[in-house]
DNA sequence: TAGATTGTTAATCGATTAACAATC
DNA sequence: TAGATTGTTAATCGATTAACAATC
């Protein structure tokens, strides 16, 4: 398949979402899985699952269905995540504290393995074995640990501040969950994961 | 505008960044603003925000643009966030305490009035002014309290078995926090808000 | 009036789904 | 071989954007 062919984001979004899924069946030591079972459980249509994949090579077997092992392995090098990625994560509130347990979870393809704050109060703290940095120290570190994405869990009238440092740093990507819109060049990637609007938007499909 | 026309979501779910935008505007004194300076600001296209406000109703003035107040006040009630909604949220760990952190900025808007975990050890905690129950009281508790939106912060494993106790309690909507697809009757929304989905599928967009 | 900006239609663009030949 | 399921094309569906008459 073209390499240079631009993949919608809808189609990124499904991949994590299918690597969840065929993890389960790993463990569960399925061999293969095909796109009608995947789209029962996860309320995709099919023939979505198979063009998605189909973006990125030919991953399964006519008659057969997919192999498991080979499909997340796959999926993982698209996702760029076969190698381990770090992340840096600034705002240890409850919120930095929660997305520092999921490091377990990720497993050895990404992990937050900094965490800064602007308050004296909490430098110092221990988050399992990461321990808490000023944000002074934030441009040093990413450069030194090699970090390429960055956690923004500040309240937001702080987030525009820690995504301009971010930037200077040298990441490439931000996750910010501020409620606030944060302005960075066109070439660093944001996503937002902000619960308010969720929340929000949730309510207008109440009856 | 034709009420029974079905609005997408893509439409609903920048409802909500409008508003936040709005309600900056409006703290600011401002009186009134374009679609234009919306576009900017949020980086959308105006025709698009004329577009998503036009399926509601006519909000704007030509020549003018739209009234900052008057905004704020339709896109509440578009979003049924005009009278206070009661949100139930189980799993009180870091995540759950980050999320009732927000009940400040969800104001008299929506509020999450109850928490409930299976832990012995945490029930009867307190966070801010709500008191950690027992999920044995989840049912009663959300009939009392009028309850109509459910968020869940706890392990994937349990994700299924708390959204089932959501819906047999009569909860309208789910948010779901936890890295699991769970199923519910169509006529209950789900919205998932998963971490590691959305920190996978940035890096994607890394070199 | 002249300039600005809405609401809305038409055009474009993109994403999803159906269908089916290829083939395991 | 017969049945199953992929990869891919074509058809459909839906969302975004451009353009502009209406009008403040």
């Amino acid at each position: 398949m073209n390499k240079t062919l631009k993949i919608s984001d809808a189609v990124v979004r499904r991949l994590p979402v299918y690597l969840r899924y065929l993890d389960e069946l790993s463990m569960k030591n399925v061999q293969t899985v095909s796109s009608q079972d995947l789209g029962i459980k996860l309320d995709l249509n099919p023939a979505q699952i198979r063009k998605d994949l189909a973006y990125f090579g030919e991953f399964g077997k006519k008659g057969i269905g997919y192999d498991v092992n080979y499909l997340i392995e796959k999926i993982r090098q698209i996702l760029k995540i076969d190698k381990l990625i770090n992340v840096a994560l600034v705002g240890a509130g409850n919120l930095g504290h929660a997305l520092c347990n999921y490091n377990a979870y990720l497993k050895d393809h990404m992990k937050i393995c900094a965490v800064f704050d602007a308050a004296p109060s909490k430098i110092g703290e221990k988050i399992h074995n990461i321990t808490v940095q000023p944000v002074q120290e934030l441009s040093e570190t990413i450069k030194d640990k090699e970090i390429r994405i960055g956690i923004i869990t500040v309240p937001a009238q702080e987030a525009q501040q820690v995504a301009n440092l971010f930037v200077e740093a040298g990441v490439e990507a931000i996750l910010n969950f501020a409620p606030a819109i944060i302005k960075v060049p066109a070439e660093i990637r944001v996503h937002n994961a902000d619960f308010t609007t969720e929340l929000q938007s949730l309510a207008y499909f109440l009856d």
